[in-house]
DNA sequence: CAACTACTTTCCGCCTTGGTTAATTAACTG
DNA sequence: CAGTTAATTAACCAAGGCGGAAAGTAGTTG
């Protein structure tokens, strides 16, 4: 499948725009429509109390994020769903998987650094020397 | 098909403003390193080139989202990452994992609409006309 | 050709973001 | 107590996002 490659990496400048453009429930009503298939521009808009130019911006936004991308047929502008864009949302949160799978741990090791913090409250260095990651995680 | 606790609904202020919140890299930098463990804001800042009352106030907005809590300690605010806020984003973006699944069978169905292609252009409010050619690929 | 349809672009106003520095609060230290 | 550390709040500014209205573009139709 597209989603096999594992990055390890993620485009900071690509990573931006797609999280922009989830950010507004109008864009993501546009994915959920398009989800049921590709659509014209004045399709999408309808159901949204919305002046198509304003629509017509959010196609664009959610075009430059690549979640959507757009052809050509006579007049209309048929947008199709993009799902490997989607698909780089759901694995860069997946990276975090392994935290939320193991939260009791984690939890445990907050506590130990607090307790770590009370006996060094005044270590008498700038920022980062004495602090609460004294010797809790690996390396 | 479920991972877990399928909500079936999201929240859409909620979307907005957990989406906001990852659209910038200086925050998911941060998220990063929150994930080897809680910090303060000191040890949090030092790795940016960055005022603290910047970094102040990206941890304001990613506490905003529900995707890091702070504690009191002292003169410390410790941070902590918020796994369960990621895992919301996981599980919204899952959503359009049958869609990535099934790009080949939509390929299928793009081809197939080559044949009647032509009802594309006589769809002006009937949505489910011209939407045929979900996943086209243009090289 | 003119007229219509389907968009897109431009301009404008308003509000939010992201950053700065300076001032302030809060807690510990000596 | 004064002084220091940790962090937030306040005040400010440049830049950008979101919305509408109006104008512009491109393709189709009569």
């Amino acid at each position: 499948m597209a989603t096999s490659t594992l990055p390890t990496h993620y485009d900071d400048a690509t990573l931006d725009r797609t999280f922009a453009a989830l950010a507004n429930g109008t864009r993501r009503a546009l994915l959920a429509k398009l989800a049921e298939g590709a659509a014209n521009v004045n399709d999408l808009a309808e159901p949204f109390n919305m002046s198509l130019p304003a629509i017509s911006k959010h196609l664009k936004v959610l075009e430059s994020a690549g979640l959507v991308s757009r052809s050509k047929h006579a007049q209309y502008r048929p947008c199709a769903l993009e799902p490997e864009a989607l698909a780089l949302v759901a694995d860069w949160a997946e990276q975090y998987r392994h935290i939320w799978d193991s939260r009791f741990d984690q939890m445990d090791e907050y506590l130990d650094s607090l307790n770590d913090e009370s006996t060094l409250t005044k270590s008498s260095n700038t920022k980062q020397a004495g602090n609460k990651d004294g010797g809790k995680k690996k390396p």
